[in-house]
DNA sequence: AATGAATGAGAATTCATTCAT
DNA sequence: CATGAATGAATTCTCATTCAT
């Protein structure tokens, strides 16, 4: 995807994630427009030159740290369906790691965010379709659901949309909220809100 | 709040408002960091040395563009609590306009949800304090729908985050909703979420 | 032609000239690629931030620095042909002129014939085509003289090549005729063969 | 004269050639500067480090190719002088051959003209002393051809100059000659000229 | 002898901001 | 109050050359 200089495909991941991490500090402290390419480098202790034989350009390096943010959030999500007992269990048990997954990339998700838009379009796209891939998932989940009578949910679509957006009102809205509220709070809201959302069969959920 | 060199507040004013218009012109196309000074006094039909007279730095500029949009976005929201009827059309019609509101200035929300950290610390809080004060309004109608006996919500400072988070679904995820479901789909399920999460009393709501 | 950032032309036109001036004096040194725009500006006693208010990009300067130096050496040539007796002596004063002027600028034609090709193409034909406009002056000479029956000359568009082709010997080959020959000597035998060439009516011309 | 880090001549030679016949390529396509020496490598199927074993800096490959095209243009000239049966045939013979050479070598003539200047001075000079040793040799057949009372030329030296630098007009100056007239053309006009400038004794030649 | 990864000096260009008029 | 010319620090990126393997 990106092109390098550099032949050794084994070394160009190790760069790159050396990269990655570099810039990665350099990003949290100012952002991605104010990093200079001179910062990420040093933080990345790699010299100047060399870093360029990894990458091409600086937006190289903004795609390199969605990918790896990407890439932690996502990680394993497909195999979290398999392992709880039953099916609304199952489904609480997504929505609260989904969510202490989100609080835990809390500053790398707002950063997220705020930058999709200074990747060029393909880049962009590509991160895009990510997140697509992972709002699908969970709407095949709603739809397996409806199909075990478990849930009611007439657009499993519009549903997947609304429950990943949720999952990620800390990093956005952060600031408003955890000055008031614990995350503990906040996320049992959460699943109580989406299991009346999806109809759930049976005795509603409590909030602890 | 912003140092000016002009003492004619009403001219300030004026020129600041036309400022505005023209950043927003050029920030649309570019975003603020790749907007350039020269740009923005170009398409506000202002000279250089003469925007300097109104603002102090290219991030007051910004701030400028932030408190417009909020002023449109939240312009006349306490009226709408009056008009009216029975509570829960009143709360109702609240969402939807909110809904609408959000959804019409879908560029600008995005605009202003990616940008607010280019804002320095102070003008910052200035911005998210006029957003925190739309969240305490939402909270407000739910204590006092709860008052009313028509809601029965445990967490209304809680709720109100939510609520206020879902209204912004579009700008920051139309992306992947529009493709496949309109606006109104969106929002109708919306509703029937919010109300159900509310433990509205009586029929519940149907999506249209 | 050159894209500015300031208004007013007539500053324009200073400011140019002043660079050009500058530029002329590091591009003898170092040629066009070793000169930077920082010894440029420098040499030209103007800011580098000024300097690029005065052009677009590098290349410009080049531009700028063709088009001076082609405005010395073809200035006045027109008038040339109005001044002298009969049409021989005219035309060889004529050839004499362009000798002295070619020798005169000889570094800066050196310059030219080297860097034109750094020219983009649409800076390139518009200095090739004020080179052209000089050959075909030339070539409006030679048929004048036909037409008057001092000269015969079946080919007067090929004459005109060869002719201002030779007046160009010093810059290119002064290296190695220099060191064994005047210019005078040059010249002398130069004008013999041209005249030779156009098949001169009447006596042959002696070199002095 | 390059100093190789190579010890085996045979390979140097090889590896030269190879390397000055990828270099032509790109130098062709984006002249000397805009050349970089990996892509010089690239074209030349060689590594990188390799090419500096071969070498000792970038310049050092302008040189090669340099002679090496020299070389092809000047291949065999003195054998041209032996063929041809009188000698102003034998003469007309070589002009003829002189210029479908040039024009045959038309790209890398402009090539060496426009980058002569930057070779140091110890390299340009070797190879403005190869060009000069052309000259010399015209101007011995200028002086043959005197003493065999064929010509009467008085500064062989000069026209030695003139003829050599002649025969490039077409590199130099086919952009605006080529256009209108065909090479053949021109050839059969600066045959006549040059005789005629020569004082060549009996009939005058008439171009075809 | 060959490879290709590493280096850092230096290039062109942009831009927020100031200031003289 | 308005104008727009002037400034120079800072930015991204390139590239000849070196060196460890």
């Amino acid at each position: 995807m990106i092109k390098t200089k550099i032949k050794d495909t084994e070394l160009v991941k190790k760069r790159q994630k050396q990269i990655c991490r570099g810039a990665m500090k350099v990003f949290q402290k100012k952002g991605y427009h104010d990093a200079s390419i001179r910062e990420i480098a040093k933080s990345s202790r790699i010299s100047l030159g060399s870093l360029y034989d990894y990458i091409e350009k600086k937006e190289d390096i903004l795609f390199l740290v969605h990918n790896n943010i990407l890439e932690e959030l996502y990680r394993d999500y497909e195999e979290i369906g398999d392992k709880y007992g039953n099916y609304i269990n199952k489904f609480i048990k997504l929505v609260r790691e989904g969510f202490y997954n989100t609080s835990f990339f809390r500053e790398e998700l707002l950063f997220i965010y705020t930058e999709t838009k200074s990747l060029d379009k393909e880049n962009r796209q590509e991160i895009l379709k990510k997140e697509s891939s992972y709002v699908d998932f969970i709407e095949g989940l709603i739809e397996e659901g409806n199909r075990q009578g478990v849930f009611e949910c007439k657009k499993p679509g519009i549903y997947a949309n609304i429950l990943t957006f949720l999952l990620i009102i800390i990093p956005l809205r952060g600031w408003n909220i955890l000055p008031r509220f614990s995350e503990e709070e906040m996320l049992e809201e959460l699943i109580s809100m989406i299991l009346k959302g999806l109809n759930v069969k049976g005795e509603p959920y409590i909030p602890k």
